[in-house]
DNA sequence: TATGAATGAGCATTCATTCAT
DNA sequence: GATGAATGAATGCTCATTCAT
């Protein structure tokens, strides 16, 4: 009971930080705003986090576990590698865009602008491009891959999403293109590049 | 004369923006520390820029000038669509490696977290993006490009780059892998991937 | 049993206070950091101590109550007067240098800002000068002492070893000096200035 | 004219700053309270003073020229070197109860509590103790002093001074004792100690 | 009884911007 | 024209103490 009402209240502080993470961005989020949406005392929030750092710190934690999940959820090993490869890139597109605040503590981060996060945590971290290099690790061999090294081409896939996710947050991309066609035709490329396919079709 | 010194300041002030602009990233760039390593009153940067913001916005516009004029200098139509492509990928990804600075203001800032960038630059700024597409039109009516839409494809291949530089940035590429090579390797793929290349080799 | 546990938690508390206090000072001591330490509950030492005030009386009590036995326990009528004033300045000195968070609270804190010390405490307190006042006093009558006024040259032996003290407190002692060899010089000088003893030598 | 308005603000924080470290001491003396009585704005404060340290270095720098200003303006070479301690006594223990605010930041500080106070200046706080040093040393060497370490005594002068300031600080003096009676008695002690006089007298 | 969640004023400090001189 | 003094709200954070449970 006492730490139901505990936990719903640090529940609470993470979510209104990650609606305000959003409107405002990591650096003009202040803890007075927080306490002014939560409705509550600077100290309540210095009581369930350390520091700021710490509460950003717990945001970035949770948004990997929530987008590992999804990668992990989403893959299906009986698929063929292509559709795999397809479905996994539509998972973190789809997680980058649905979550820009998750996103961008996430993955914008300088890491010299901001203290150090914890290096135990940063396993997890990297598991969310390790899904990616498994499938391909394990396509390359099967002899199913074009190129030699999964490891890389895991990094490159990585990068073109995360280019997407990037410029479609700044909202630079035309207004002439349809998110959603862009992001089909990037992961149809994607996947093309990778494997033998009718490149006819 | 005078205007020359004039020129002098107002330029001393754009460097000096610049370079903070690295160490400390725009939010905790401050018009004190500006002063203090231009050696100026606080009254001078308000005489030469409006405010903070129009400062930033001028190095903006001098980014965009400084990229696009790379971008065309680098351009020779005399090449093959493929080395033109393959060309302006590294002219880019090398102007955003090398301007940190210059490439997260241009290209990173959330619309809705700055005073609005005047609509009359954008126009210049739009101009980076064009020039990949320029010539992926000319390859297109020549019949030597796979697919049937250059600016959608011009928008693929910067959004590519685009989250290349941005993992470069925060530093999150496996130190396995070698930038270079990495670079390099998007670089093939996306010149490969859009023109008739024998992809069986 | 209980009361034992009981006065277990109460001794921790002030043990830990006394350790926190030579590191920190006391307007750096937090009631927080004492939790922290002892390992209890902010309720518990509330429960345990009026206030952080109270706590610091039970402290500056406990100091007084260990000086003066200290004092007490070092004092040996048998001895020559000169013997036994130069064995209490000696006392006093090691107290106050091996125990400098119970000197501060002691006799460094001025009674305006600080909660009132409760008076009757305040007796036990006036023990320690006493202790010197006494000997001093039966020399006198003895005839012994050089000066006339007990109890204001025990206020002098006193200010003198404060002084030495408080020096060596805030580090102040030039470095090419010896502490044990000025508090040796001083004592020496206080029983020679009081007691007739061949000056000429 | 600007400069010296400019002084005049310098010189009331500092007066204003002076003030309240009597009441409060430095642990309870904050910048908000300064700007109160001074009637200013926060930022005022930092523009005159680098920070709050600052404005206490600037004091401690200030309490040292005027105690050593006061000690060489008191000495008199053409007195007795009895006289000229006497009288170096008596201005150092005038200067500390005249100015407690000044004597606490410049003697009671420890330095671990206390941003490093810049060592160059250290130099200048030295002087007040050497005074009393070149005085003995000159004694010394005329044959006239008691002891043989001019240096070592003039710690332990200091010392005995120091003690009385401090305990009269603390207001821990007997009301039965006149703070001034207490004073002669000790300078007179000092005196007598060092120089070889009728003791008898 | 004992806990620990909660308070909210307080802290030192920074900052973009203004405007009298 | 140019300066730099001044503003004052805002920042992250601490803390003694209270009190519902």
């Amino acid at each position: 009971m006492v730490s139901e009402k505990k936990q719903d209240i640090r529940r609470k502080i993470l979510d209104v930080t990650r609606a305000l993470l959003v409107q405002h961005g990591i650096t003009h989020l202040s803890i007075r705003m927080i306490t002014r949406e939560v409705g509550c005392s600077v100290g309540k929030i210095y009581f369930y986090f350390e520091n700021k750092d710490a509460l950003i710190h717990a945001l970035i934690e949770e948004g990997f576990e929530k987008l590992v999940a999804a990668q992990e959820a989403s893959d299906n090993p009986d698929l063929t590698f292509q559709d795999r490869i397809a479905t996994l890139c539509h998972t973190y597109v789809d997680f980058g865009l649905r979550n820009p605040e998750y996103y961008e503590i996430m993955f914008m981060l300088k890491p010299e602008r901001m203290a150090r996060y914890p290096a135990e945590k940063y396993r997890k971290a990297r598991r969310s491009i390790e899904v990616f290099a498994d499938v391909l690790r394990e396509a390359h061999e099967k002899g199913t891959m074009v190129f030699e090294e999964p490891f890389l081409q895991a990094h490159l896939i990585w990068s073109f999403l995360h280019g997407i996710i990037g410029l479609v947050h700044v909202k630079r991309i035309d207004r002439k293109i349809e998110h959603q066609v862009m992001i089909d035709a990037a992961i149809r490329q994607i996947v093309d590049s990778h494997f033998e396919i009718a490149r006819t079709v």
